[in-house]
DNA sequence: TGTACATCAGTGAACGCGCGTTCACTGATGTAC
DNA sequence: TGTACATCAGTGAACGCGCGTTCACTGATGTAC
């Protein structure tokens, strides 16, 4: 989990000199996340809320952020590289292990079901919110399809099996993923469990599939199951 | 398209005595839709809103809904019966021609971009606003599902091939599409054709993996592309 | 060390606004006879 | 046909509320000497 409370070199003032500040951006930004819940999203969130929340005045949240697009932000590229990072530990237990599919599929789910909010950031403001909003989803998405492509290359070869359009599988993958796990976000625990093995057998028919039109690419005409 | 002017002989009070409605539920539904756009989304309105652009006085809206919700909730289940029809056409059209799978995403992402913005509500809506609100997209999700599935079952079946778990099959394809749908609706016209490219060849990954599949489970075993 | 000063993080009060919802109402349309 | 009456779709005004944003301010903390 990215820390919350430390300090970003890039975004805190330096105070040359001057008073310490005593809230930092941190502290706004655990406020919203505290906020957040099934029936919250960031994009509903009022700026008063938020300050209530951090325990400051309303106004003294223009010290942190130029305004709520600006906070959202932030809190989808925390939430991009948090999940980043958790997934990419899940790979590397996995590939000692045995399955890469579904030790991923499984970290992710257990992220969903965290105490800190922030894959259900990434999954809902996708689709609502301003262009800044959407955008940053989008970048976190990609940098995730990235990564995912990166490995499955990286399999593939140690396979000595083929990928039709590795960029290709690795977006559809992590389309579907990002899909199945919004529906996750509103169901009860114990319904997990069932949806991580459709999830997991979905994931492996497209991998079933773009090793087999690698190997046999006429199979792509062939418009039907 | 579904008619917006064909009246609802369930919801429509019978009025056995005094004065005929000017306003219908329609013409409320239809100001709705037309405030909607790439960054309104329908929890985004408020019902003041909605009373303006259809010309009536801000209360006159509860003579025709309890609340937002349930106009919401409306305009789903609108939404998600039309674009049935649409694909299920399209699908008929395909069957005599060439490609079930391009004719049918074809038909979808010329519906993302009609008039009408009927296919953006189900698209944005899934994931934010109330419980009525998602569950109602999920239940036009689900009526998607097992049309795709039917008609999965019946195309296997004249083509002598098999299929791995087709109620998961249609699942995977049709929260793909949606998703891929969603990240479309705030595209440029002039990519949609590559997208749709992309989303075909998608379909067909999953198509091909299941097909793989039931011809050989131990596929899935071997974790790995 | 002590003193004078500058900085600026955080505040309290106030603004105008659009919101959802309520109330008592009006008057056109239908029904009964 | 004409008249008296009942219905109820739609309204105008008003309410209290939370919102984003602004302003002038206070006073703790740091720096200069």
């Amino acid at each position: 989990m990215t820390s919350l409370t430390s300090p970003d070199p890039l975004t805190t003032t330096p105070s040359a000199a001057g008073r310490k500040p005593v809230i930092s951006r941190d502290d706004v930004i655990a406020a919203a996340i505290k906020l957040l819940g099934p029936h919250r999203s960031v994009s509903s969130l009022s700026l008063r809320e938020v300050a209530r929340e951090a325990g400051i005045a309303p106004n003294s949240f223009y010290r942190q952020f130029r305004d709520m697009d600006e906070l959202a932000v932030a809190l989808i590229e925390m939430a991009g590289s948090s999940l980043r990072q958790i997934i990419g530990e899940a790979r590397q237990r996995a590939r000692t292990n045995r399955s890469v599919v579904r030790g991923s599929v499984e970290a992710f789910m257990a992220q969903l079901r965290s105490d800190d909010r922030l894959l259900h950031i990434l999954l809902r403001e996708g689709t609502v919110g301003s262009d800044a909003f959407k955008q940053a989803v989008d970048r976190q998405l990609n940098f995730f399809e990235e990564e995912l492509q990166r490995d499955l290359i990286r399999l593939a070869a140690a396979n000595r099996t083929g990928l039709y359009e590795p960029a290709l599988t690795a977006k559809a993958i992590t389309r579907l993923v990002f899909a199945m796990g919004a529906t996750a976000m509103d169901l009860p625990a114990d319904k997990l469990p069932e949806l991580s093995e459709q999830l997991v057998v979905m994931v492996r028919m497209i991998l079933t599939g773009t090793r087999a039109l690698a190997a046999n690419p006429r199979e792509l005409q062939a418009d039907l199951p």
